[in-house]
DNA sequence: CGACTCGTACGATAGCCGTCGTAGTACGTG
DNA sequence: CACGTACTACGACGGCTATCGTACGAGTCG
């Protein structure tokens, strides 16, 4: 048969026009999330899943890999078999300009007063 | 006998340090909650509960306002029978510089792009 | 092919959350 | 005191969510 494989290969991404703030949000109110999103912000570059040492187990990580990709925050793209997860910089900075920026400072300070704790 | 009323007359509020920027995304990832905190912002002043034409019933209202206060976004004072909701714009400023207004800014561009649809 | 790594899918569970209705309290006014 | 207004408390319900474990698929390397 030509019927198309089962396995998804390409991964569903919202266009920019159908990312929410609300979602953005949501996504980025789960401390492993934002965690998550901002050593990608670090990184400048795109990670695989595995380099992220995260407090939970496998399962739970694809789990929030895919809420930060469904609510636009995130790119993904398989590589062999590593994924690779990218920030949507650009299209969170045309939709919400100074947003992300004003959220990854606001990370980094809340971290940094955890760490005084 | 001289023990204190059983009606908490005065609400209970975080302190600025208790203030944590998980509580505050969850906050204003309900949209209701965003509506809340845009009218506050664009009155520059405190409204009373009833100042609000919200899309849900009293009961839920109550319920959103204690999210908003609890998350430390807004600050409610008894005033009569009315209880009068003002930002806490101040301590977030402190908190988290350029936070407030840049989530703002991105409330109002998603009103707007939701008015087009 | 076989073994290994990376990530997924599915089911389960426990907890939180948004919503409502109803009943009730606090305060002001007549 | 009686009444109306503003808001709350409580219980309920349905839905979502963070978490896990186990079993599986897809790719790479020997």
């Amino acid at each position: 048969m030509t019927t198309a494989p089962p396995s998804p290969r390409v991964l569903p991404h919202p266009t920019r026009e159908e990312i929410r703030l609300d979602s953005v949000l949501h996504a980025l109110s789960d401390p492993v999330r934002m965690r998550i999103v901002s050593e990608l912000a670090d990184a400048e570059a795109a990670l695989s899943c595995s380099r992220f040492d995260l407090p939970v187990t496998k399962s739970t990580t694809t789990h929030h890999f895919r809420v930060l990709r469904e609510s636009g925050v995130i790119q993904q793209v398989y590589e062999g078999t590593a994924k690779m997860n990218g920030l949507r910089r650009e299209d969170l900075d045309a939709l919400f300009p100074g947003l992300l920026d004003a959220l990854l400072t606001a990370a980094r300070r809340q971290a940094a007063r955890d760490a005084r704790a």
